[in-house]
DNA sequence: TTCTTTTTTTGAACATGTTCAAAATTGAAA
DNA sequence: TTTCAATTTTGAACATGTTCAAAAAAAGAA
């Protein structure tokens, strides 16, 4: 790997990505070839990994470079709505939006949820990612309104974030047509998350919220708001 | 494939398959080869594909043989305790302790998401599979005295099986020692559902429950109590 | 420009899951 | 017992992700 990337370099790089994205599109993950990656760069097979870790390292790449192709958009969509709901349908959307040409290619990252596995979504290596993900569901979630006992609203920003790897990894699946059933969970789900977000206050639902509280503190350990 | 099994052949398989165990305890699913497999057999690497379609279905075999061995234990469980509560915690904690000496060994199954791919938990193939483990939850349902909204009750078992799924993910990635943090996360989450299976049938919940029931129904089709 | 160091590229070699044609063995029929 | 088909076993060959020593190209220093 370049230590200070040249344009050239920096070119040859891309080039290879795009070729590895092609033949992704065109053959599915797991048949696709660094072989044939390489050919269709026009390169050696030994460059495809001078540029990359492995196989599995262009799927992350082309995460890493939606992710920051879709800041903007993202930005927009917390600034132009106020309600949680508004935000995190935008925000879910988008990110189905964006990644709907590549969902194929996603199964190949949402394969591996051992977060001792470096590609993970869950791994120490991807924690940068995660984190600048997370950030955003923290967004959602300031000024929003929301109220929730104390000793859940810090976790809240992860938990949204955790729902939507969810939603993802069954969209990413969802053989139904138009992927109409994650469309399904997502509208109902929501709703759900809604309404027991409103009464989260009630004191009749106290033992709901007091085991909840615990075991994010002692998972997540303890979060200030 | 042998049509009809001889004990002579069954004898070979049955040897492959705990020299197959023996390499994945030693090193790990991932390092462990195929030939060092066969070599631990005294065989060569073609029997063992006579045998097992991939190193994956070794696995698999693992699970089925450990499944119909619990099988007893499990039944004991369901006829000894009556609430639900008793009964879930009779067979859960029972599958943490027949698979706890091959935990790491469960990654590999938990590995595969993909429905299309024939040896995930979700694929066509391994439906009976599914089906008998969810029969389990059934009969854990029944008689127990648990009251549920009609629109879901029919697909509760189901759903416990879910949420067993879920706990048994994070318990083979679970780095804490002796998986503490799962033994939390099954406590208080048992806690929170039996809280909220109490409370169903309140009106005031029912914007919790409609949705819940109108998702189950179309995601898994109309099924009967 | 010429020499030296760094970056980039190459492609053969390697490891390992899997396949398969051929050989060996087994079992039953004649 | 001999013969023949089915079952079982073998191990070389194959495909593919990955590594690595060597070659080529580029960048700097003289």
């Amino acid at each position: 790997m370049p230590r200070q990337p040249t344009p050239k370099s920096e070119a040859t790089r891309a080039r290879i990505l795009s070729a590895a994205l092609d033949v992704f599109r065109k053959r599915g993950f797991a048949e696709a070839t660094m072989r044939e990656i390489a050919a269709t760069a026009g390169v050696a097979v030994g460059a495809a990994y001078y540029y990359f870790d492995s196989k599995d390292a262009f799927v992350m790449a082309f995460y890493d470079h939606a992710q920051t192709e879709m800041f903007p958009a993202l930005d927009r969509v917390l600034t132009e709505s106020r309600t949680l709901e508004q935000r995190l349908r935008g925000l879910i959307e988008l990110k189905f939006q964006t990644f709907a040409p590549n969902r194929a290619l996603m199964a190949a990252l949402s394969a591996h949820i051992d977060p001792g596995y470096p590609l993970s979504p869950f791994s120490a290596a991807t924690a940068p990612i995660r984190e600048r993900d997370i950030a955003f569901f923290a967004r959602a979630v300031a000024d929003s309104g929301v109220r929730l006992p104390p000793s859940i609203l810090p976790y809240l920003p992860r938990l949204l974030w955790f729902y939507q790897m969810g939603l993802m990894l069954y969209w990413v699946y969802d053989r139904s047509p138009r992927q109409a059933n994650t469309h399904l969970l997502f509208e109902k789900t929501m709703r759900m998350m809604l309404f027991a977000l409103k009464f989260s206050g009630l004191p009749l639902l106290r033992p709901l919220f007091r085991p909840a509280g615990e075991l994010l503190k002692a998972l997540y350990g303890d979060i200030r708001a």
